[in-house]
DNA sequence: CTCGTTGATTGACGAGGGTCAAATCCGCCA
DNA sequence: TGGCGGATTTGACCCTCGTCAATCAACGAG
């Protein structure tokens, strides 16, 4: 895994940063650091003193929550383009949340001075910012409210249709265990419901390829006790 | 419910604006709109559309995820000095949650344009709602993690130890079924348990007021599985 | 081609906690 | 003081989902 990369031009297309000046842009750049990741290695974890923010070039990074008896909930997940790190960073706490990489994976890692210094002198950023944290904090909601409020089977149908699909059929981003688990739910319980909604002919599986069959039937489970 | 009030003086007094200059404040205090409502109301439901910030001056306020069927899920509460509306406010999209009157209260409201006037000119103000912010996520994590990885005596053991004491006494801030949903659990299970933890010593229940009577033994149920 | 490893599936079983209904308690107001 | 209504408690029931264990499939390495 040797990647060559031009630090600049990446976090001109990320997202966040767009609204930079190009003096900003660049001082930003020149304070980035390379982290490489390989499978299953931690950008950060739980306990440890945030320092700064993380940018994904290359790769995919899970945030979970972990718990002491080896279970984990997985909370969200990070594709090229997207920072992460930037809420526990504002916070002067410990992260109470692992970043694991799913595979191989690039991160650009910025300190968090030179983040607080472009809040204080650009409006736009700190919108920005805050756009990015509120959107967070709206995903979280719905994640407890499936948790609290729905079956297993609702979140599943839930997922299956909230992910991109091309004509009927979607597939799974990653394993299906941190799927079930993003989903609260256990791997035999996720392989369980897909089971049954094959033999009640709504889907079929193949893999991590799951077809839709009657997309607005399927809904209606949305709402079924 | 006769209230008179100084309206800049109470903004003043609140934590999200304590970075304002002299002038911002005059502005805000001028576009503020007092609200009262009587206990059960709402200040905004699910499927509105946020258009401003709500500042509690006298009374409580529950934000809770409503479902089809009845239930929902208390997310957080808001005592005099607190605000809130601020993070949908943020995202161009309808609130996914009720704000609802626990007892008569008295609200300040203040138009978004107002907030995002000040976020453009003061960096310091930007700085602190991104803190706050970071709280609010924070603080659903925690909800996350309690609702997934621990069971309902563990969820009702935390809750206890972290709610303020006077000597070994606490008391529920609000009715107990409230408190239930808070906790991700049912009101009889909320009420068996704490009969559980009196017949085992570890408690005393009397109303709203617990007095805890062991709280090192008590706080090892946390990890107790 | 055959291990070995990791992930997925299936079955059997049981516990945690929700639901429903009835009884009881408590605060509040006339 | 008496009575009303909401909150809380208690009991009986059972359903969803997790757990444990065994099996199976997929895949890369040698």
């Amino acid at each position: 895994m040797a990647y060559k990369l031009d630090v600049e031009d990446l976090l001109a297309r990320t997202p966040l940063f767009r609204d930079l000046s190009a003096p900003q842009l660049a001082r930003i750049a020149q304070a980035g650091r390379q982290i490489r990741l390989s499978k299953h290695r931690f950008a950060f974890r739980r306990g440890e003193q945030p320092n700064g923010v993380y940018i994904v070039a290359v790769g995919n990074i899970k945030l979970a929550i972990p718990s002491a008896d080896g279970h984990e909930k997985v909370l969200e997940f990070f594709a090229p383009g997207d920072a992460f790190g930037e809420v526990v960073m504002l916070l002067e706490q410990p992260y109470m949340v692992d970043a694991q990489a799913l595979e191989d994976t690039l991160l650009i890692w910025v300190d968090k001075r030179e983040i607080y210094a472009v809040i204080e002198e650009n409006p736009a950023f700190s919108r920005h910012l805050l756009e990015k944290l509120a959107h967070r904090w709206h995903a979280l909601v719905e994640d407890i409210e499936a948790a609290n409020l729905q079956s297993a089977a609702q979140r599943l149908v839930g997922f299956l249709l909230s992910q991109p699909r091309n004509g009927d059929s979607t597939r799974f981003p990653f394993s299906k265990s941190i799927i079930a688990s993003k989903l609260g739910l256990s791997p035999e319980t996720l392989s369980r419901l897909l089971n049954q909604f094959s033999r009640e002919g709504l889907i079929s599986v193949h893999g991590r390829v799951v077809v839709i069959h009657q997309p607005d039937a399927f809904s209606i489970q949305r709402f079924a006790a």
